[in-house]
DNA sequence: CAATCGCTATTGTATGACAATTGCATTCAG
DNA sequence: CTGAATGCAATTGTCATACAATAGCGATTG
């Protein structure tokens, strides 16, 4: 048999690591999140997804399937999909809060987070310290390590995060856990507005070596404190840079 | 593992509650909760769904679909369904967390929810104190009206949870919003075990008229101490029936 | 021995058909 | 004319089949 290759249709060149019903699944849940469809508001039909976006039925059943599994939408028979309550959607899932952040203005997404981890962070941090296994401790640890050694601020993201990510692994409290995409994305949000000039600064460091050395001893105060102490920071990096955009816009 | 008979017809009337796909993506998904299938794990493939539940490719995948959308699994071409890391586990969804509780010592769920209710509901009140419009303060009064009027606890649990939800709505921060399942399904639950022997006591209406009076002030610190109270109370109902299943096992 | 190539298992996409559900209009009884 | 029953039709739900795309892995070959 000599299988003809079947040439490579005409398939856009890059289709990234998304495949077709990611992609849609995607774009109709942006649209959802920015009130293309609002809570109540039925979605066009199956058949009509189809020719909007040239895909099978099965592709768009599978990409609406996704959306009602994050809570975005409730599909019926003879009814069609419909928008559910903000208060029904899983925004905390890896997607949705991608889309949502996409979607709104970033001043109100850092004042969102900022209020949670405020709330949050000082406790799960007085958590890990009591409830840390040492295999936990270690990874604290070895990610502080890298955030030292991390040469640029884009170099030092990714360790801050896993250290963040970490600590709340060792508050060993499975209902916290989606929390930690909140936090990466915060975080990696955030350099995206510092990244101009900020470098790694002792301060930034010395801030994460206090919880850490708290965890490590196990006093859960210290260890709030100084969670405390690092937000408190965030708020002002924060602060900054809202003037600054505030005065670009002016 | 239960096998699912595909075409029940209407013999159980109850069965049109859940449509195929779902039954099968609970069916799945408790497995994976209960740890028959641990994080790593790779799942047995569409095919073998098929022949174990009878059920055409299209459902098991659409099943399967709304797993990876919760974050359970990761399929790949060729490779199958991994089960995900359990900290990627939209352990907040609605039919997550209820797989899991399903799988869980309820001892130990009470104990995860109450430390994270401890540290939430008191901000969550403190920020409704702040927060709330008119419109959600007058949705807390009525809850907490019909608690009032509640004549048996099963009649006062609607209440009480649409209480704690409004209040949680009434932060009016988006990112909290997904603890709203974990309220419902931890208060809800409890009337389980105290449903045999409680009634509507007066001081558990009185510690929930304290925080609606602080929310209706505006009184950020006597609605967090009024929670931290409300909790504290919790925390002792729990106690003493943990004591009851524990005479009652030995 | 190593790099390459092709085989094949598995999920991804497409098509077409029919089942089940239920809002809506239509009809029919009072 | 009103209201209840009823049938129609639109929409999602399920099934069967075929082929495409991906990627692990073993066979081939230099």
């Amino acid at each position: 048999m000599t299988p003809i290759r079947p040439a490579q249709k005409k398939s856009s060149p890059k289709s990234s690591d998304h495949n077709l019903q990611q992609k849609l699944a995607q774009s109709i849940g942006k649209q959802i999140l920015t009130g293309i469809y609002a809570p109540g508001a039925i979605l066009p039909n199956e058949a009509d997804w189809c020719k909007i976006y040239g895909a099978s039925r099965t592709t768009v059943r599978e990409a609406i399937k996704t959306l009602n599994a994050k809570g975005l939408l409730k599909s019926r028979t003879r009814i069609g999909s419909r928008v559910e309550p903000r208060e029904n959607w899983n925004i905390l899932d890896r997607d949705v809060l991608g889309w949502h952040i996409a979607a709104m203005d970033p001043q109100e997404f850092f004042a969102s987070v900022q209020q949670v981890r405020k709330i949050l962070e000082p406790e799960i941090a007085s958590l890990a310290a009591v409830n840390r296994s040492p295999a936990q401790l270690r990874t604290i640890t070895e990610a502080f390590e890298d955030m030292v050694a991390a040469k640029t601020a884009r170099d030092s993201v990714e360790p801050d995060v896993r250290f963040h990510l970490s600590l709340l692994a060792a508050a060993n409290n499975a209902l916290l856990s989606p929390f930690g995409i909140m936090i990466e994305r915060a975080l990696s949000s955030m350099f995206e507005f510092t990244s101009t000039k900020t470098s790694v600064t002792d301060i930034f460091v010395s801030r994460h070596e206090t919880i850490l050395k708290a965890v490590a001893k196990g006093n859960a105060k210290a260890a709030r404190r100084a969670a405390q102490v690092l937000l408190s920071d965030t708020d002002k990096t924060i602060a900054s840079f809202s003037k600054m955009v505030k005065s670009k816009q002016v």
